[in-house]
DNA sequence: CGGGGGTTTGAGTCCGTTCAAAATACGTGG
DNA sequence: CCACGTATTTTGAACGGACTCAAACCCCCG
């Protein structure tokens, strides 16, 4: 399925599924076509990067298919996971409109379709349309949101539960529901990414896994996870009695 | 030294000493005039509430005199402190550019005084003058920046080497250099509240602090901190012993 | 069949937390 | 100016979580 609307996409920007739901929404039809006409699209292979920390930004990203992750390192050379963008997303804006070097580095987690639109190009287009600036001042403003959440959480939370809480991130936003109300879904990640985005050891994760399994919160074999009571999975925090 | 100057940028915007570091930078005269005419000017108490989470925003914020605190709060109630504002700061634009309700508390730290900015006059200037927009464009991406820096560190680092970064900045802001090269400088924050800033107990903060004390990193007296080698702060972390 | 990456498990240690109590600083009213 | 009550900070002991290091395990791929 993910193929499918990849190659439609490919197509041009007016048909692309995720139009309505991406910050491009705001451009008329002869504006989404003179993007489609300058963007170009491509292929990345699972880990490949697309841009890294440091190198100048030459222009924006779009996600098609697949998915990505932001990461950022400190001058010791930590990393840390910030962020994971879906089919719709677009990244690498800021450096763009503040001409910036890269402040991160962005990666596809598998095999990803992504389109650029170079620098000129969104230039031009923001100032036909200034409800586009407006867009991304929203988006931005989102991300600073999502970023101060994130260190409120990180501040108070014991790593099991920054896990459930992300567990519940990612479910609501690529899970499926089964017929018995349960939800289960492929990780886009592997067990070491996911500990770095709680800032934890990926042992210690490992250890976190296996507890949930023997609370029943969930089960995980390989990057397929079912959780049984999606919808409890925030009151379960510090509380896994309340499984019932 | 500050009260004078919270004194003299009571008459007027124009030669408040902070305007040529401060948003408001590329407004011209006639528009800082504007500004300076709409402006309410105000005292607050230590610890008196400049707004909270969840009410509307009026309108945004600037700094006198004094510091102020942002503090943010999950659903379960705990609460982090994020960000110490300073002469010169704005504050809660974020909400006035995207009429939202407030996503975070501000508090001043000590005796301040601040502007308010009323969102029609704010609206005014943002339509007279484009470059006032860009300039807060910069601000939220600077913000958003710092906010990922933090969480790199918070994934990556212990609590001692958070608290040590943490002085470093605020010896940036707020230090003076003594005529042996060491700094000093009255912290704005309790421990509490430093505590929560690296997201640990006050106690914990407590027992770092004498650590520091022991190494020889730094000696603290209430609310006076005396660093005797502020160039390598950063290069001792995990590593003491470099102070040689 | 033998790597090699990613993942799990185990043991030991350290760091940070909790809870409780003492010590210190601070503001207020006498 | 001192005494008092309150809030903040420090200290102590015990516990638990998370980390390190090391080894075993698994699964996919050549």
């Amino acid at each position: 399925m993910a193929r499918r609307c990849g190659e439609s996409s490919g197509v041009s920007c007016l048909s692309c599924q995720w139009r309505q739901h991406s910050e491009w929404r705001v451009l008329n039809e002869e504006e989404t076509r003179f993007l489609s006409r300058n963007r170009k699209s491509r292929e990345y292979r699972a880990g490949e990067p697309i841009f890294a920390m440091g190198e100048p930004s030459h222009g924006l990203y779009c996600m098609i298919s697949g998915t990505a992750a932001i990461r950022k390192s400190d001058a010791e050379g930590n990393t840390a996971l910030l962020r994971i963008l879906y089919p719709g997303d677009t990244l690498g804006y800021r450096g763009v409109l503040l001409e910036e070097k890269r402040r991160y580095s962005a990666e596809a987690l598998g095999p990803s379709r992504v389109c650029f639109i170079d620098k000129p190009v969104f230039k031009t287009l923001l100032d036909r349309n200034p409800a586009l600036g407006q867009q991304f001042l929203r988006r931005i403003a989102k991300d600073m949101d999502e970023a101060h959440d994130h260190l409120v959480r990180n501040a108070n939370l014991c790593n099991r539960d920054k896990f459930v809480h992300l567990l519940h991130a990612l479910m609501n936003r690529g899970g499926c529901t089964a017929t018995d109300g349960s939800r289960f879904m492929e990780l886009p990640l592997s067990r070491r990414d996911l500990a770095s985005m709680i800032g934890a050891r990926h042992e210690t994760l490992s250890r976190i896994i296996s507890r949930l399994e023997e609370e029943g919160v969930a089960r995980f074999s390989g990057r397929t996870v079912h959780v049984r009571k999606p919808h409890s999975l925030l009151q379960v925090m510090q509380h896994p009695a309340l499984l019932d």
